[in-house]
DNA sequence: GTCTATAATGAGATAGAC
DNA sequence: GTCTATCTCATTATAGAC
């Protein structure tokens, strides 16, 4: 398989469960049978591979969403979906969607990536409008307030959700703290 | 003052900005005016350090929260109150709750860091159920599902607005996203 | 594109003088 | 309790051979 999409696989698994500051070109040298300086000549620097993982996440993310909606038959099955990959991400326990691991390290990217979580974490969250906004026309989703400030509003809670299993050690944790949203959902 | 006190202060700070893995006892040191050295008289391994912090905040944070019940009038007031020290921690966008900020470099803590995160969280999860049973018996918070779930929502909410709002870098990232939880304390 | 070799820096930690 | 000095190791990064 092609070297550099096989590094930017090793480098988000390791992002997204250590954080960026969290993961060495030695660590994903050893995963990727090669040597360190071989991971120069794919990516010079450390946030050029970051920048890169961040990149190519962002996209599949947003695609993920625009696809869960289009797909769905009712806004609040798309929802659902959308939920249940956060729930996935999270692996057995010790995963998180990579926004949401980045969000942490903000303070140590590089101006690139900070622009680039922003951005992303933004576009995340109009996602998530357009989703309430399916579901309250088509009567899938109880949205009582402001579309957007709901939007966030989930938005916030799946991230914090994934940090709170993750702090308690229970990945069990997730569902209860979403549970709320589900209850929103219309079953049919 | 105190040099222990001072190491501390100063460690709570970097942990709650950068995260365990992003400070150094050389940071400490700078900002305490001592050596790295020094610092090791205090707490011989980083991790004690580490635990040292963890410890008195699950403390303060706690008493905290036991504080804002018993001296608000109804529950609702004490949740304003709890969520207003969640806004505040935040500073000017760049830090975080303790738990929250420990809870991403979750992997890389040692087992007693571990150990105490995870019991640290699951205590305020208890105490924000507590304020809501107060809540609900007074009639000042509408709480429609199971208490305890609700709660660990609202407490993966603070955590997941915290992250918002420093990922977008726009703090009113986290007053947006808390807004739904407001709207259900009634103003009295 | 991958390797060996090597810099350059910073990390956590220890020994022992004052 | 704080210092200087030093150690060991990991980290990011570069140079140059193959």
């Amino acid at each position: 398989m092609d070297t550099q999409v096989r590094l930017l696989d090793l480098a988000e698994a390791a992002m997204r469960r250590h954080g960026y500051g969290g993961f060495s070109y030695a660590d994903i040298a050893r995963d990727a049978g090669i040597r360190k300086a071989s991971i120069h000549h794919h990516f010079p620097a450390k946030s050029d591979l970051g920048l890169a993982v961040l990149d190519r996440y962002s996209d599949r993310h947003l695609t993920m969403l625009a696809d869960v909606r289009i797909t769905s038959r009712l806004g609040g099955q798309a929802l659902t979906r959308a939920i249940e990959f956060y729930r996935d991400a999270m692996g057995t326990g010790d995963d998180l969607c990579l926004l949401t691991a980045l969000a942490n390290d903000a303070n140590a990217l590089s101006p690139a990536m900070r622009d680039m979580l922003a951005r992303a974490t933004l576009a995340t969250a109009n996602c998530f409008e357009e989703l309430l906004l399916t579901g309250r026309k088509d009567m899938s989703i109880s949205v009582a307030g402001d579309p957007a400030v709901e939007a966030t509003s989930i938005l916030a809670l799946l991230n914090g959700a994934q940090l709170l299993a993750r702090a308690a050690r229970d990945i069990t944790m997730f569902d209860r703290a979403i549970q709320p949203i589900q209850t929103r959902i219309s079953r049919r």
